[in-house]
DNA sequence: CGTGAAAATTTGCGGAT
DNA sequence: ATCCGCAAATTTTCACG
């Protein structure tokens, strides 16, 4: 992990889609160098995968929340089952395991108000083991374009 | 908007550095196709890009937390100087904006419980317009990988 | 870590349904 | 209007130094 590893990182964060040559060119060494050391680092598992970067509005899913769950009782058992049915929802984006006073923080991005009021009610607290829900709406969600490695 | 469009962001989803020839098969279209769609779903905005998936913790930062911060007074001007300053934090991956008892939820990674500190007590309460900070450690976080069109 | 050649992919154009 | 086949341009990929 030297500073070349980190050079090729930051490139691949601005696009994740950038070919080899650009890479290569941007960080300054030869295509097949560049090559050699992304692939370690997916070997490493340093590098996870690409996602897409939707506009959930444009998808009609222009509504997102950040909702707290607390879970009782806070078992193994049931913090895990939950989290596996949470993750695997439509609605869901992501899904934080936490701690302080609630257990689960779900990111979810759902069509309307209403679609959102019934994720709730129907869908959440129909589950026995959530003892509490506190619902945020999320005006807007900026993500960092660029995480580099170690101290800062 | 159609079936076909569809298709093509799920298969982009599971992996957005698909070549586009693999999405034209797995979606039963010729390669030109896939392409002139894809292009066409980037132009019309829906997809924004590809981001990187990385391995938090093999970069050493491998701590995460997720930071309410109390914004006063929640006025237009101080709310988005907060919000543009706090997304261009090197420790920041994402800003959420929200309604409710917080005006933001902060997703933060940094290498250490000493470091969060620092960030808390030396960044954050350093700025007079935060009233308020909650933080809660973040012990997994899972994405969904597939977040589909419409209702479902 | 670089060079050069071979293989695979992307991409634009003309034509078919 | 949408989709496909073909061939050129670009990129990936590998054996070798």
């Amino acid at each position: 992990m030297d500073e070349l590893d980190a050079a090729i990182l930051r490139e691949l964060q601005s696009d994740a889609r950038k070919t080899n040559r650009d890479v290569a060119a941007a960080v300054g060494i030869s295509p097949t160098t560049a090559l050699e050391r992304t692939r370690a680092l997916r070997a490493r598992g340093v590098i996870r995968g690409a996602r897409l970067d939707l506009d959930l509005a444009a998808i009609g899913r222009g509504v997102q929340a950040l909702v707290a769950v607390r879970i009782r009782p806070p078992s193994r058992d049931v913090i895990e089952s939950f989290r596996d049915w949470a993750a695997a929802l439509p609605q869901t984006l992501g899904v934080f395991v936490t701690s302080g006073s609630e257990d689960f923080i779900l990111h979810v991005a759902v069509g309307s108000n209403d679609d959102l009021y019934a994720f709730v009610i129907d869908e959440l607290t129909l589950r026995r083991e959530v003892a509490d829900v506190r619902t945020s709406i999320v005006y807007e969600h900026l993500q960092n374009r660029s995480v580099l490695p170690v101290g800062r």
